[in-house]
DNA sequence: TTCGTTGCAAACAATTTGCAACCCT
DNA sequence: AGGGTTGCAAATTGTTTGCAACGAA
């Protein structure tokens, strides 16, 4: 990673406050260093970080997935009980989620209206809303 | 559980085909013996079993609800990575997930109104649309 | 120096599976 | 009788945690 991504992932870190510590900074290259938004799992990301020059622990990624998602980095998006997927689009957003391959992808955003939802009920808020369209291949 | 009942169960299973095993007809009156829709993960249904006078072992609750649910009987709603959900309930509809408790209720269908849908990528088809509406308590 | 972070191995939790006994049809 | 079903225990899978070594501030 050249120095002006290594800038970019320091500075992404730093609006959440966490430190830029070598593994973090790995795991974020590999998260956003493309300015691309990426759906990742804890093994995924653990493969693509064992294929990169700095390799970070399976234990690691499982913790900074955590630490990132809970500072509001990356989004948890649950649609197999087994695993967990992280978005780094962390905006309210459908997905596609590909039932034999279980693959997660953004679907258009601009295809969804939701013209009216359920108001929470009271004493709570929306905390987020997770629309999940499910294929079958024909 | 009473004649009657115990015919609207076996009706249920024999609707998907289904053998109506001792286990199989406690299990469904527990799920539908009231006509009400209900949400239940394997450990709650277990519990359920247990504080009946028909029990079924774990093994069997899980397996069950495997089998209810790929006969169309249930629908698996997945909120949280840890536990699944069955919902009684098998058509397309919106629920509200209580993050603190762990709570998945449905939401009030008529108040969710989808104006637009992705469309589904070519060779695809749409099995199904989940759409959960996470609450915080304020 | 101080405290957060990492990594390994062990612990965990939810779920599935192998297999022998059992029970619908 | 024959094949689906059950139940126990053991195996699996994804994830978390205890703790000692390490590194950023």
């Amino acid at each position: 990673m050249d120095h002006n991504s290594d800038t970019t992932e320091a500075t992404w870190l730093a609006s959440a406050g966490l430190r830029p510590t070598r593994q973090r900074l790995a795991l974020a290259h590999l998260l956003i260093g493309d300015g691309q938004h990426r759906h990742v799992t804890a093994e995924s990301l653990y493969e693509a970080s064992r294929d990169s020059d700095e390799q970070v622990s399976l234990a690691t990624v499982y913790n900074t997935l955590r630490v990132f998602s809970d500072a509001g980095l990356l989004r948890e998006i649950t649609v197999n009980g087994a695993r967990s997927y992280f978005d780094t689009n962390v905006t309210n957003h459908p997905h596609f989620f590909w039932e034999d391959t279980e693959e997660l992808m953004d679907a258009p955003d601009e295809d969804l209206k939701i013209a009216q939802l359920p108001k929470a009920p009271a004493g709570t808020e929306i905390a987020k809303v997770d629309v999940v369209i499910r294929l079958r291949r024909k």
